[in-house]
Parts: structure tokens; C-alpha cells; sequence
DNA sequence: TAACAAAGCATTTTTGAGATTTTTGCGCTT
DNA sequence: AAGCGCAAAAATCTCAAAAATGCTTTGTTA
């Protein structure tokens, strides 16, 4: 699509949890920590809130959707929907570059995520994690040959992690056995087993789910 | 969400095929048409963008997506599979005044519908016939629980309809056995037959995406 | 003391103009 | 005649300021 950087900073910020549910968007405090404009501020929070980020209340400017945990099932319920389908057509378009680039985002992934369960406290990797954690995803169905599956994917696996941050903020959103079930989907992914990829996909998120919601 | 006028009256435009595959949106005149300042315009024009449902081009203003076999294809599947998902569960809580709005729309659909089979030139009743088939199906759904499967159901419909008429603009979209189609779905519906439902949806756009591809 | 109203303040939205970029048209060269 | 280059024109994007709206506070009255 485009690579606006203050479009795509924002919304790593609201992925990460940057903001709390509900949090109106001040567009003069965030114009000048991007250093652009109010106006070009706001073209963003035009654009975001027609993705269904964001919620703009007439007259009363833009603001994070609040965690609801009816919302938060019906996402992870879609989620494992569409995820679970293009991951089927994914395998079955499977070569060894994509082996490779999995193994590599994994790799990554897996990286990040013990430096977190290691530090105890989120602080500041967070928007980290959920870059790799994304790129892992992505390149998980990259082989789907669906253009139109893969970019709903990606517009509901950002509105689910908004989702979740908004639901937990910082705190427990990183499940126990997070590193286990990534490496579950990544072993059943390159020996090419469909079935086992949708479970494993199925427990990550149901997971999380009730992690999420206690 | 919102009922500006402008934003739905572009959208329908867009939906309706009143503009062709990859023209470009002049500011200007459509501002003009809708007594609304430039400004105004262009932030519908992000507006939609954000939904996928315009491409900006940088520094080039924002065009309607071109009409790709390929695209229709990926949606007519996004389609079918969202849909399905979505009438199963609407079936699982229907009632009564269900069953009554479903009816009152899909007369109103055949009501049109008849007379756009009768006509032969589509005419001035196609953004009509746009909307009454989107109130039929999303009636159809109106009883499904999850408010996010609806709501990309909504996302998916626009975008697909798009489509349709960005391949084949004003001629053929309107496929000869659709009225018998959707009697088939309200039937099902009313019967409470889930499989037979699934089963009538598919067929429907399949052979709406087997009559445009050709 | 509580409730209502009006004025002041803060924020959002809109407007209009300036700056940058793209497109178009014309003349020149090959 | 076709292609290249430069200049003019049109359009888009960005920005800053005005207008409109909502919120807060203060003052008055019951």
C-alpha cells in the first residue's frame, strides 16, 4: 500500500498498546512528535478510522475503540477463520524460499519473545514483538495466492491486536505458552501437514483468548 | 458508524458502476455535485481509501481500482466464505420478526429486480437495485450474533460489488436465473435449513463470477 | 445548598491560499 | 516523421488561520 511513516508509527503505537481503550487522540501532540502538520495529522486519523482503528465521534475528534470482550471472541473467532484458510492454500503453494523465510521470521520471533519472557516487565519491546510477530504471520501465508484473503487477513489480525491491547494493556497479553505454539505452527507448516498448521493456529489464538479473558 | 450524505451518496456511486474501472476522482467537480468544499471531498476520499475501496496514488490523486478477473475471483471466494459463516449462525437465532423482515426485503428485491429484467437496459434503477440487494442480504444476517463477522461481511460486500461493476460496468452483472436465486436463499432461510442456505449462497455468486468472467 | 443559565475557554472542523509535483503543449533536433 | 527537452498549466498536497461546536466555569436564583 504506502509507507507513510507517521501513518505506519501510529499504528504500530496503537498495535503496542501505546494508548489505553477509549483514549481520544490529541492531534496537536501528535503532529509535533511526528513533526508534521495538525492537518496531515488528521488525514491520518481519517485513514485509520476507515480501517476501523480508530472512532471518530462528530465534534468530538478520533478515538481508540474500547476493549470489549464480546468484540475481542468475535476478532479471534474471524481471526482463526481467515488465518486457517489461507494457511491451507499457503502450503499447498509452498516452495523452499518460503521455507526459508519462515525459518528466518521464526527465528526472529522466537528471539524476541524469550528476551520478553526473560525481562518479566513489557517495557519497551513491545512494539518490537508485535512487528516480528506480525512479519511471522504474514509470511506464513505468503504463499497464498489470494491477494484479497491475505489483505483481510492483515486488516483483521491488526483490528484483533488492537483488540487485545486495549482489553489488557501491557500486562499478560504475552500468553505462557506463546513460544511453544509459534513453534507448533512453524514445525507443521514446513512438513506441510494442514490440519495439524489449523490447530495449532486454533489453540495459539483460542489461547489467548482465554488468557486474555481470564 | 456515520450517515453523512456525501460519503454514502460516492459510495453508492462507486457500488452502482457510475464511475468506470481506474478512473481517476476529480475534486473539484464532485465537490461541486455534492455542495461540499474541495477539503471536504478529500477527506471522504481518505475516507474510503482507508476501506480499501480507492486507491491513492501519491501526488496523483485518487483512482477507482481496476476491474482484475483475478481480484473478482479471491472476493467471490472472501464472499462465500464469510457469508456462509455468517447465515449459519444467523439461522441458529432466528425468529419470527426475522423471518418477516427477510421477507418484506426480498420482496422488495424480486419487485425490483422484475422490473430490471423486464427493462433490459439497466438504466437509471441500478443504484436502486444496489441497495436493495445489500438490505436483503444484510437482513439476511441481521440475526447473526457477532457484530465483527457482520461487519466484514459489510467491508467484503462493498468491496466485491466493486468490483463487479468495475469489470463489467453497466452490462451483465445482472445474471438471468438471480431472481430464482434468491428465492432459493430466502426459502432456505425461512426453513431453517443451514446446508441448503450455504448452498444457495454459493451457488448465487459463483454464478454471478462464472457470468462476468465468462 | 442545589439547580439552571450564560459567558468564556478549548478543541475540532472547515476554509482558503501557498508550495511542490505532475501533466500537457510547443519547439527543436535527429 | 519521430523523439527529446524545456516551459507553461493544472492538479495535488501541505499548511496556517478563521469559523463552528462542545465543554467548563462562574454567577444567579429558587
Amino acid at each position: 500500500m504506502r509507507e507513510d511513516s507517521p501513518y505506519q508509527a501510529l499504528k504500530l503505537m496503537l498495535m503496542s498498546g501505546a494508548l489505553g481503550a477509549g483514549e481520544k487522540l490529541q492531534p496537536a501532540i501528535l503532529a509535533e512528535r511526528f513533526s508534521i502538520s495538525a492537518s496531515a495529522m488528521r488525514e491520518i486519523f481519517l485513514r485509520l478510522s476507515g480501517e476501523g482503528l480508530l472512532i471518530q465521534k462528530e465534534q468530538r475528534g478520533f478515538c481508540v475503540g474500547l476493549g470489549d470482550p464480546a468484540t475481542l471472541a468475535e476478532l479471534s473467532d474471524l481471526r482463526i477463520i481467515v488465518e486457517c484458510g489461507a494457511v491451507e492454500k499457503a502450503i499447498e503453494n509452498k516452495d523452499l524460499d518460503w521455507e526459508a523465510r519462515l525459518t528466518a521470521a521464526h527465528h526472529k520471533l522466537a528471539h524476541v519473545e524469550s528476551r520478553l519472557h526473560a525481562a518479566g516487565t513489557p517495557g519497551d519491546i513491545v512494539p518490537l514483538w508485535t512487528r516480528v510477530d506480525w512479519e511471522f504471520h504474514e509470511t506464513l501465508l505468503s504463499t497464498c495466492p489470494s491477494r484479497m484473503l491475505r489483505a483481510y487477513h492483515r486488516k483483521i489480525y491488526e483490528h484483533y491486536r488492537m483488540q487485545v491491547v486495549a482489553t489488557v494493556r501491557h500486562a499478560g497479553f504475552f500468553g505462557p505458552d506463546t513460544i511453544a505454539q509459534h513453534e507448533a505452527i512453524l514445525t507443521a507448516a514446513i512438513a506441510g501437514d494442514v490440519e495439524a498448521c489449523r490447530r495449532a493456529i486454533g489453540q495459539h489464538v483460542d489461547i489467548v483468548r482465554a488468557h486474555v479473558l481470564d
